[in-house]
DNA sequence: ATTGAAATATGTTCGTA
DNA sequence: TACGAACATATTTCAAT
């Protein structure tokens, strides 16, 4: 279990591993290391304490869903009839694995969902056979992303 | 340069290889190869393949935003006078680093930005100081992320 | 496609400054 | 914090199947 500090402080060769790592989770220590001009042990000891700090959440390989197919993205606004319902709705969407991102949110809708489909029949299958039947969910709204320009994590 | 096919074909190993991956970028390949038991080469040639089909994008760190004191994720729709402008505006809400994401989309606004900030007082800052004074912004529909209950790759 | 083995490089720990 | 040294593992390549 880690322990997760409200707010850390970093420095500059913090910043610097990281954004190493952020780039490249492969990326050697030791090759960081060289670059930085310190020796692989301080960053190693450097990563422990970022880790135990909560500030690195973990690592991911990114899978380019294109190659599979996936071209199209949208956003999907959604009006739940009762409230009491949003944590049944939610405990569905997850069973759905096109469904990326859920988010409670202020504003029009109860929840905005992010999803990613091979093309508009897929996407229309989605919202008729999986989203529009789940119970609580009256109507929907639908943005496709033309075009992803912006794609990234926080900047250190 | 990587050579990306339209479609890649995968079959089970390939997936429980990436899975691991996916999970966590660092787990050593001999590890992988020890639990699916096949050698260390096999699984080498076969991520080099899957590398080599563009299906990996890369692999990242992920930092934990809430350590940095950024907790409050928003939506924002953004409508746009003119189509014309549109090159221009993306390339504005590039240099702003609290943008995450910036889609063109179908529907009622021209662009559709996610963006991470402090609190609510940064994200007004963010709205009426950097967004809103992008020439060509004529109007912003904001939704807060009260709550991410999802955030996932596409599953394999 | 897969293997084992060999060579090279990296990860990890620890005593010390 | 940082270092170097020592040890344990992992990566990478290759000839053989």
């Amino acid at each position: 279990m880690k322990i997760i500090n409200e707010t850390v402080e970093i420095d500059g060769i913090d910043k610097e591993i990281l954004r190493s790592l952020m780039n490249d989770a492969r990326k050697p220590v030791l090759e960081i290391a060289r670059k930085i001009g310190i020796s692989g042990a301080a960053i190693h000891q450097r990563l422990r304490k970022l880790d135990e700090s909560g500030l690195i959440a973990g690592s991911k390989f990114v899978i380019n869903p294109k190659v599979l197919g996936y071209s199209t993205m949208a956003f999907i606004g959604i009006y739940l009839d009762k409230a009491m319902r949003n944590p049944e709705a939610v405990k569905q969407l997850k069973e759905i694995p096109e469904v990326l991102e859920c988010h409670y949110t202020t504003g029009n809708w109860s929840i905005l969902i992010k999803i990613l489909c091979k093309d508009n029949e897929h996407l229309m299958y989605l919202l008729n056979d999986k989203v529009q039947t789940i119970e609580g969910v009256s109507r929907t709204e639908t943005f496709i992303s033309l075009n992803q320009q912006i794609d990234r994590q926080i900047q250190l």
